[in-house]
DNA sequence: TCCACGTAGGGAACCGTTTCCACACACGGT
DNA sequence: ACCGTGTGTGGAAACGGTTCCCTACGTGGA
């Protein structure tokens, strides 16, 4: 006799007064409760996770898929998601579906379909239609953190916003050859870079500066960002003056190979990033701000209001980033933009990398 | 009627038949294998992971436990975890354990006591006397990755090893102002990286240095590196001439901080680190290399055996950091070693030990 | 012819909970 | 005196699998 079973018979009671005292539901007397939670003290009585499971048909664990670990977004994300969890009882089993991978593959046709877990939280995985289609069949509320507007409940920054404020704040300081870099238009190219591509056009546009409308394709990492940035400030001529970057990664990435090549920033290069990451302090990045942690903690939030209320209806919760001015902009210089603007020698072109 | 109830019926065959050809276990004929098969595929049938938990007492579910999740080196031993597990076909449960927090008690009282796992992997996790005694007392095999040498099973790197090579390295480079950094010598001052100093001391008094053992305190992090640095190389006077960075991160905070003051990478300062982190490459970082991912394809491994073999002694799988040649490590200038020994001018005196 | 053994399959117990239902009792109102 | 109602409790049936044990049927060897 293990389990429950003992503690009932240590308390004297029934297996169902014993739980009935435990889970504090229906009637027990004050005093066979006290009974029953000394007994269960005195052996130490934790439930077995999968009797309650199969006997509730709540698992108490929520499920996360995710397709990167190592990237500062997802991290802070699953740390917010944790954190709320871990306040609320519930556990968290990882899923890492990177994109284009056989696991990818296997977790969405083995693992979720064993529904291990109550509720579902996808974090910037960008499903496919097919995957998709897994998704809703496992019949769980899902909720996506970054993702499409529409079909599910999704949080997330307004990605066309924040690349439209960061250029035009870089419009405002006088640039006009402001590129955007981030972003590979390759099968894996991320939605969230393509809108934040688009919030960066449109600005453009508005501006009157279409004509100089430049997209430099990089990996959407910090070493990404680095390499792509190295090819485009090479040539001193054709540089821009101001670079909008997809996330703070590649706007550090790109800082740094600034400083590599010599290249002043924000003297000579202006740099504006997207998330307000750990390190944009110490780069005197200016950004856009989001906090990605917050944004775990909503989408458990929300994942749970599901729960309780299954009918209730999707939503979406779109946060604003928030400009936070560093020193890594500021004001065009004149003498750069006679050379920017039609490659003419100036006293600006002594600027060069070293 | 439901599950594989349900399956049995539609192929004419009773409950445990059904069971016996799905699992693969015990006496079915082939014709009755496929018949079964077939009916599961029809309607999709997928086990209860809690009804067969409860049955068979496995929960073909590993739980892992870590610190932090936003730091490199576990971002990277948790994808290597994922992988491994992902191709058995295993769970995984997070359970993020910040020293100090609420949090962590919550985890050691509440989560880890319910044994939604078959075995644990706990990622440099450094518990105390009291953790220990939980971890040991949950009665489910445990594998350390980082962490103390005795008592359970652990894979790591040899970081008393890793420091003396890396410190040897620019002894033999001709430096003698060689300064350590990183760990704060607080509450949470981590065993890693008192090994770490360790390593560093040793070899320094192996090479008749011991009078210019510095230990500068940093958190283990890149802005932490970056803001120790910025101290200890303000100034120029007492400055040293070589670091050995506890961690690549650190490292790469102390890079940028010296460029950001203007003193060059090598030539003024040499700088290795450990771990041969993504970024090394970009920061020509001079590192002991070690390959977190793998250690945890290992400790799932070693669990794994664990698991198969419960009287399997404990073992210690200690790996050797590889040294990694790259270009932040260079001999000292003879001009520089005059000012770091005694001020005067004495080339000779520079190349001292060894 | 008989028996042992290998193969095939069904019945039922069991894993450890929750929960439905029945029952007993006390109490206040008629 | 009787009845409904609010409490307190126990028994037993789920939940959905696995596994033990038993039976039955060849088949080959003694």
């Amino acid at each position: 006799m293990s389990g429950i079973a003992e503690v009932a018979r240590l308390a004297g009671v029934s297996k169902s007064t014993a739980s009935r005292a435990l889970g504090g539901t229906g009637y027990v007397s004050d005093d066979t409760r006290r009974r029953v939670e000394e007994a269960a003290a005195e052996i130490g009585y934790v439930p077995s996770t999968s009797a309650v499971s199969l006997a509730t048909g709540r698992t108490q664990n929520i499920g996360v898929v995710m397709p990167y670990l190592n990237r500062w977004f997802f991290a802070e994300v699953l740390e917010g998601i944790q954190e709320s969890l871990l306040e609320r009882g519930l556990d968290l089993t990882l899923y890492d579906a990177k994109p284009g991978t056989d696991g990818r593959a296997r977790i969405f046709e083995d693992f979720l379909a064993r529904k291990r877990f109550d509720g579902l939280i996808a974090v910037g995985l960008e499903p496919d239609d097919d995957e998709v289609g897994r998704l809703v069949s496992l019949g769980r509320p899902v909720v996506n953190v970054v993702g499409p507007t529409d079909s599910t409940t999704v949080v997330a920054i307004d990605d066309d916003y924040a690349a439209r404020r960061a250029t035009e704040h870089l419009v405002a300081l006088g640039h006009r050859r402001i590129a955007f870099i981030g972003g590979q238009p390759d099968r894996h190219w991320a939605q969230v870079d393509r809108r934040r591509l688009e919030g960066y056009r449109t600005a453009m546009s508005d501006a009157g500066l279409a004509d100089f409308t430049t997209h430099i394709p990089s990996d959407v990492t910090l070493p990404g960002g680095y390499a792509s940035a190295v090819d485009v400030l090479a040539d001193t001529r054709s540089r821009p003056t101001a670079i909008v970057a997809t996330c703070d990664e590649v706007a550090i990435g790109a800082i740094i190979a600034a400083r590599r090549l010599g290249v002043q920033v924000p003297s000579d290069l202006s740099v504006i990033g997207i998330d307000d990451h750990e390190f944009a302090d110490m780069f005197s990045l200016t950004t856009l701000q989001q906090i990605p942690r917050e944004q775990g903690r909503v989408a458990v939030e929300l994942l749970l209001a599901h729960l309780t209320d299954p009918d209730r209806p999707k939503s979406v919760v779109r946060m604003k980033a928030k400009l936070v001015v560093r020193n890594s902009t500021t004001a065009l210089d004149p003498r750069q933009s006679a050379v920017a603007v039609d490659g003419r020698d100036s006293v600006g072109a002594a600027r060069q990398p070293r």
